[in-house]
DNA sequence: TAGATTGTTAATCGATTAACAATC
DNA sequence: TAGATTGTTAATCGATTAACAATC
């Protein structure tokens, strides 16, 4: 077994691989090639076949990948062949949200604590978790063993509420806050500050300070 | 003035600096140099040099880079020297998330319509926005000069309501529905789409199938 | 057997980093 | 002047794509 260093890109592109698959098998594919995955996603088929050959040889020469065998193994790569709990800090608008999206993300993953650090959001109900005092983090952590943490409050508490998580034990954390963090040892910190690409998508606008001149003709 | 082609590497870095050049901006730092901003964001100096010089000579030799004069060509770079309007469509709990954001996208973006097909929704009011029907949209897009669009309804709806927003003439769509959109001509599309980074963080957690057995001694 | 498609090696392409002359 | 730092070219590194033998 070669022991090659796998890089983020390819990690990052399982999931989408593994949303792809679920679709088809949704609709009752059996097999798919990496030509179809490759149109179906915008990606070179060779580019999909290296990536997948990278973890084992899942699929037949002349035939294709097996869908339902080929989310089993993405599945197992990414982990999400067994339960992991997730630990949410904002009970703002932002972390309702994504408590809901809850149901949708199936795959093992659930968020199982909301905590806040403001008084009149202590106590309230979201789906069927109350929203806990950050005090109580650490102990619930523990006792849950969450092993990520979802951070939706302001950017200006983001730091200091990574430190508790970090402190806490979780060895992930999702960023939502549009803030720079640092944080010490081996937690992975993901981002996922739509700033960023709503703020280039901007760049891509068509010069339109004048909008309303016609082409003339 | 070389025409380059500026990779979308380097556009997605350009809100990064933004932002922490606004940070240094609000501390009353003057100037700064690559070596410093490197440091804070974990990223080369020469390479933020090199994307600073695809757009122009912003630097002084021996001296660094003005942060009030960098904020400014950074944010005409990116268009964010103009207003620029914004429709959201998906009045659900991401979309008032992202309404309440407003305040924090400042650089003359603006949420200015929210839509949604539900009648439980519709003239329910978010902000200062009441939301409008679906059916609406071309019609605001046009009176408001709405030039982007983002969705936030579910995975099932989003190719939909992305067919009527490049119909209503948008040029480009942020979208946070779990789904792969395909459009037509040049509207250029951003995924912030937040279950790629949590599933592929999950790939990165040790390996903690049995996270209670201890290390025997 | 003929056609299709994988897994993998080699070739290409592009992005990051190093190095340094120019100059504040 | 000496030290610092840019803008830019050249070197390196890594990721994507092409090509093809193996084989279903």
């Amino acid at each position: 077994m070669k022991q090659v260093k796998i890089s983020e890109a390819v990690v990052r592109r399982l999931p989408i691989y593994l949303h792809v698959l679920n679709e088809l098998l949704r609709s009752e594919v059996q097999t798919v090639s990496s030509q179809d995955l490759g149109q179906k996603l915008d990606l070179n088929p060779a580019q999909i076949r290296k990536d997948l050959a990278y973890f084992g040889e899942f699929g037949r020469k002349g035939i294709g990948y097996d869908v339902s065998y080929l989310i089993e193994k993405i599945r197992h790569i990414l982990k999400l062949d067994q339960p992991l709990n997730v630990g949410l800090i904002g009970a703002g608008n932002l972390g309702h949200a994504l408590c809901n999206y809850n149901t949708y993300i199936k795959d093992n993953m659930k968020i199982v604590a909301v905590f806040d650090a403001h008084p009149s959001k202590i106590g309230t109900r979201i789906n069927s978790m109350t929203v806990q005092p950050i005090e109580n983090l650490k102990r619930t952590v523990d006792e849950l063993q969450i092993r990520i943490g979802i951070i939706t409050v302001p950017a200006a508490e983001a730091q200091n509420v990574a430190d508790r998580l970090v402190q806490a034990g979780v060895e992930g954390i999702l960023n939502f806050a549009p803030a720079i963090l640092k944080v010490q040892g081996d937690v992975r910190i993901h981002h996922a500050d739509f700033t960023t690409e709503l703020l280039s998508l901007a760049y891509y606008l068509e010069n339109g300070a004048d909008r309303n001149e016609e082409t003339v003709d």
